[in-house]
DNA sequence: TTGAAAGCGCTAACAT
DNA sequence: ATGTTAGCGCTTTCAA
C-alpha cells in the first residue's frame, strides 16, 4: 500500500517511505514565524495580528496541519477524551445509550474510549485501569455488579466519574439512572386495574440492583392491591436458556397466570418462547408485559407492551454531569432518577373470563 | 467529592487538593534508582538486576504507579489505540462485531477509540479525523456508503486501514466482509428447493453495496431456476416505515408470494409486520427467510429463518489483519469474504398446495 | 505583538 | 548493569 503512487500533495514522507507528520514547526517556518504565534493561532489566546494569523491558517491548510492531540494532552494535562465502560454493547438500550453518549462527547469535541466489560467485574476493573492509564477526562460506568470493584481504583485517581444505569445507593458518586421502583409499581398498578389478579413477575437475579428495585415495585403494588397471595415472582438467574426452563417449569403447574411481566428484556424473550411453545394466545390466554423496549416488540402481532426507559434523557443527563465536572464543578455527588413510560399495546389486556372448575 | 475522607494512601495529592499522578521520577527516587531503570523494568528492554527489578516493582506497587500512556505514545511514536468507527451501534449485528473487536483488542493490550457515523457519511469523516488526530495505531471502518468520503484522508496520512462489513470492491485497502451473493444465491436456491416458485424479496437501497449483491445473487439463482417471472425485488430504501409502506401495498396484488426473503435485518422486522397485519401464517401462508440472525427471531412461534453472518470470525479476521499491519506488514491489500450459514427454522417450508381459481 | 525557552512524562541513545 | 541526557510536539510563561 506504500508505492501506488496515490500520495497526495500535503503528505510528507521521509526518504524510507514512512510517513512523517505534519508539525507546528513545519508551519512556523513555512510562515516564517515562530512556533509560539502558530500556537497562539491555533488556540486563539494572545492576539495575534490578523494577518499573521491570515497567513498561518493558509500555511496549515496547505500543509494539511492537524494538532497531535497526543502531545498537546502531555502538554495542557487535560484530555479530551472521556472512558465509557458498559457491561456489555449487545443490549439494545445499552448500545443506544452508547450512540447518544457518543453524539453528545463529538459535538463538544470529546473521543470516547469505550469498553465492554462482559459482565464481568474482573474485565471491567481492567477495563477502567487501562484507560486511566489515558488520563482520561472522565469515566462514565454502568457497573457490572452492586460491589463495583473499581470503585476504589477510581477514589484513589480522582477522576472524574459518573455512573449509569446500575446505580447504587451507597455511593458517593454521581449516578444517573432509572426509577425503577417507580415505574414497575405503575405498570404492576396498571395490570391490577384492567382486572389481572394472577401475575406472574419474571425476573433476572435479586442480587442485580434494578431487578431488585423491580421486584420490590412489583410486588409493593400486589400487596397495596391485596394480592400477594395470587401473585409470584420468579428469580432464576442466568440467561435466556436458564430463565426459559424456570418459567417452562412454572407453567407447567395450575393455576397459570392471567399476566406475566417480565422484568427485563431478557425475560420478555423468554416469556414470548415459552408462552409460544405452550400455543398460549396474547392477550386472549395471558397478557404479555415487558421491561425495556425494543423496536421488534413493536412488529409483532400482537405489539408487545413494554415499559420503557428514556435512553436519550438518560445520555443527556449524564454526559451533562461529566462535562460539569469536567469544567470544574466540584459540588457534592449527585443522583438523578428518572421515570420510565408505560408502552400500553396489544399483547396487555384484561383477563379472560374466569371459567368455574 | 474531594474532602471525604476517603482519599487513599496511595493517591498523592498537592496542597490544593488536585490529584497529583505518580511519575517515573518518584518510583525512581523512592527505588533509589535512576528513571532510566524504572523505565527498563517498566518495558522489560536491558537486562535489569534482579534485585533491582524487585524493588522496582514493590516501589511501584506501593506508589500505584502506572505508566502515562500519553507520554509514552509521544515518545516512542506509536500507541496502543485502534479506532472503531461504524454507522451505527444499534444493529446487533454490528454492536456484536465491535464487543468482539474490543474483547479481542483489549487481550493484546489495545485500546478502542469508538465511533458512530449514524449512517452520515459527513459524520464518518470528522469521526475519522478526529481519531487521526490521535495518532491511532489503526483504523478499523464499515463505511457508510461507497464514495467512502474519508478515503482521501485515510490514504493521505497513510493510517492503517482495515475496512469492515461494508466492502467495496475497488478498493486498495485491507477488506473483511461477507461472500453476500453467494450467501442470497444458496438460500434462494433452497427456497426453491422446497417449492417455492413465487418468492418476493425485499432489500433496502440498492446503493449500498452489501445490499447490490444480496439482491444480485437472489436474481441469479431465479433466473437459473427459470422463475426470474414469478420473482420481484423490492427495494424501497428508506427505514423501516418506508419499507413497510411499499411490502404494504405489494401484499394487496394478487398473486401473493409464497415466500417472502428480506435481505436485511430491518426488511424482516417490515415483513413480520406487514405479514401479521395481514393475518398471514407462517409457514403455511407464507414462508419468511431473514438476513442476520438475531436472538429474538429464535423465541418466536415459529422460530424466523436467517442468514447469520459469522461475526466471531469477521471480528477475528479483521483485529488479525490490524495487527499485521501494525507489526509492519507491508504486503498488498487483502479481501477477505467469509461465509454465511443458512439457519433453516420453522417460518421456512414447503409453499402451500395451488389451489385451481 | 511576537519569540525564546522550559518543560509535560516518558523512551532510547549513549556514556559510564 | 546503571545512569545521563536529549528530545517526542505541544503549550505557556516570560522577555524582548
Amino acid at each position: 500500500m506504500n508505492d501506488q503512487g496515490w500520495q497526495s500533495a500535503v503528505s510528507m514522507r521521509d526518504a524510507k517511505g514512512n510517513s512523517q507528520r505534519v508539525t507546528i514547526r513545519h508551519v512556523a517556518s513555512a510562515a516564517g514565524v515562530s512556533i509560539a504565534t502558530v500556537s497562539n493561532v491555533l488556540n486563539g489566546r494572545t492576539s495575534v495580528a490578523p494577518e499573521l494569523v491570515a497567513r498561518v491558517r493558509t500555511v496549515m491548510g496547505e500543509l494539511g496541519y492537524q494538532r497531535d492531540q497526543v502531545a498537546s494532552t502531555l502538554r495542557r494535562r487535560q484530555t479530551s477524551v472521556v472512558g465509557l465502560v458498559l457491561p456489555t454493547l449487545m443490549s439494545p438500550f445499552l448500545a443506544a445509550l452508547a450512540t447518544r453518549l457518543e453524539g453528545l462527547a463529538h459535538a463538544q469535541g470529546f473521543q470516547l474510549l469505550v469498553g465492554s466489560a462482559n459482565e464481568d467485574a474482573e474485565q471491567e476493573l481492567s477495563r477502567v485501569q487501562a484507560m486511566l492509564a489515558w488520563r482520561v477526562a472522565g469515566m462514565i460506568l454502568a457497573p457490572v455488579d452492586k460491589r463495583f470493584v473499581s470503585q476504589s481504583l477510581i477514589r484513589d485517581q480522582g477522576v472524574k466519574t459518573v455512573i449509569v444505569d446500575r446505580t447504587s445507593d451507597h455511593s458517593d458518586f454521581d449516578s444517573v439512572g432509572v426509577n425503577n421502583l417507580e415505574a414497575t409499581l405503575v405498570a404492576t398498578r396498571r395490570l391490577i386495574e384492567v382486572g389481572h389478579r394472577r401475575i406472574l413477575a419474571v425476573g433476572t437475579s435479586r442480587s442485580i440492583p434494578n431487578m431488585l428495585e423491580r421486584i420490590t415495585g412489583f410486588e409493593t403494588a400486589a400487596a397495596a392491591a391485596g394480592i400477594s397471595s395470587s401473585c409470584e415472582t420468579l428469580c432464576p438467574g442466568g440467561d435466556l436458556f436458564s430463565i426459559g426452563k424456570a418459567l417452562h417449569r412454572r407453567l407447567q403447574q395450575r393455576p397459570l397466570p392471567t399476566a406475566v411481566f417480565a422484568l427485563s428484556d431478557v425475560s420478555t424473550l423468554a416469556a414470548l418462547q415459552e408462552l409460544g411453545d405452550r400455543g398460549l394466545r396474547m392477550p386472549e390466554d395471558v397478557s404479555l408485559l415487558g421491561f425495556d423496549d425494543h423496536e421488534w416488540m413493536q412488529v409483532l402481532r400482537p405489539p408487545i407492551s413494554a415499559v420503557r426507559q428514556p435512553t436519550d434523557e438518560l445520555a443527556r443527563h449524564t454526559w451533562n454531569r461529566m462535562m460539569q465536572r469536567i469544567q470544574g464543578d466540584v459540588s457534592g455527588a449527585s443522583r438523578i432518577q428518572l421515570a420510565c413510560s408505560l408502552e400500553w399495546r396489544a399483547s396487555t389486556a384484561a383477563p379472560p373470563v374466569e371459567v368455574p372448575a
